[in-house]
DNA sequence: TGCAAAATAGCACGATCGTTCTATTTTTTA
DNA sequence: TAAAAAATAGAACGATCGTGCTATTTTGCA
């Protein structure tokens, strides 16, 4: 049949079909309870597998961290970068990767963050999961970036403004939308946000006054 | 002599004694490690006494842990709050209680903040110490609100403003300086910080633009 | 100073954790 | 289809945790 085994197997082998299982539960629990309060032995039950039977496909807890934190990274990607690159480059894609990522965070905050939890996790303990943490949201934050340094080329944000201030204070208004909205469960944080951003496009906005 | 038992007794017990050194014990472990990462043998370590002498003291992790939630917020009052009373109501005491809640913060990106980890690690488990951490919060949000709100009836902020707006976006560049400079590692953060403060008071000055 | 009460210690318990080692089963390959 | 390789299971380990129980020591008061 012409479905069996190519010169390059494309097709999931077991062994990597079912660590994808494993590594989309341990996704799931990590978001809830964070990197810490991931346990083989939760994710071995929820995918009714033994332990050692999950362990094998990770061979240390702190590779299986990774490999969440890896996929965790790989599905912000997906969700929030890529398709705002269909947005025209300048203003118009700052709109969506801010848009993009308030939807991702209107669900985060039943479901959670890991670069939030994380980054409260391993602010304080050096290794390799704070390592893969760490580099994953500078990436995402260099991405932020380099799209407002485009809109201040376009003459859309003032050029004159530092991009690094823009991404801060951007950052800033998410991180209260999901400190707000999922610890105090403020429901009036959603707007919160949007009025925030507003605001920053406003004060950034080409015709700007100087800064004090 | 003078200082022998009064009437009532206001020098602290032996055990009310102990129980400070405790929670002060608990306190610097909680703030850099977490609320969830306090253990008992830990504080008896520190403490050099046993884990149940130290048990006997709260006879739950949980009360320690509310302890050490009350004695944080204790401080911040002091630190933070309190202090800036001093400034005159409005815009000055505004200011106060950012400036006073920057140092704070300042010395945080060393130590860490327990309203910041601990909304993380209890913002989807219920119970006393997510109350006790939700109120403690909630309280100094309030406060800052009120201070706000004078600083709006007395012309100096834009009373078309909605009060909640301006304490969320101040909240956000908080945590965003917390976040930056502590997991991140980046020196330029506090810069930051002050820069969108200054920028928050601009678009939310008496004569302020109205809001899109 | 003696006695009651409070404070502290010592020990053990059951539970959970990551990890290791050794079978056993399943899948892949020749 | 048989042999090799990969995947999974099972049981046990040492460590750590919160907590309960029972001494023993220390403190405060009459």
């Amino acid at each position: 049949m012409v479905t069996s085994t190519p010169a390059t197997p494309r097709a999931l082998q077991k062994g990597q079909q079912t660590k994808a299982t494993l590594i989309e539960a341990a996704l799931g629990l990590a978001t809830q309870i964070g990197l810490e309060g991931l346990s083989i032995g939760a994710i071995a039950e929820v995918t009714r597998m033994s332990k050692s039977g999950v362990f094998a496909h990770f061979g240390s807890r702190e590779e299986l961290q990774i490999s969440v934190i890896r996929e965790y990274f790989s599905r912000f990607e997906q969700e929030i970068f890529y398709p705002a690159l269909q947005a025209e480059r300048g203003l118009p894609r700052v709109r969506a990767l801010f848009g993009n990522w308030m939807k991702r965070v209107a669900v985060e905050i039943q479901s959670g963050c890991i670069f939030i939890s994380g980054a409260v996790e391993f602010d304080d303990r050096p290794g390799p999961v704070r390592d893969a943490l760490a580099s994953s949201v500078q990436t995402w934050l260099q991405a932020l970036n380099r799209a407002i340094e485009q809109a201040q080329e376009s003459g859309e944000l003032d050029p004159a403004a530092q991009p690094d201030q823009i991404a801060f204070e951007i950052h800033g208004l998410i991180l209260a939308l999901h400190y707000e909205a999922r610890f105090l469960k403020n429901p009036a944080s959603l707007q919160r946000a949007n009025t925030a951003f507003a605001n920053i496009l406003v004060r950034y906005s080409a015709s700007a006054p100087q800064p004090a």
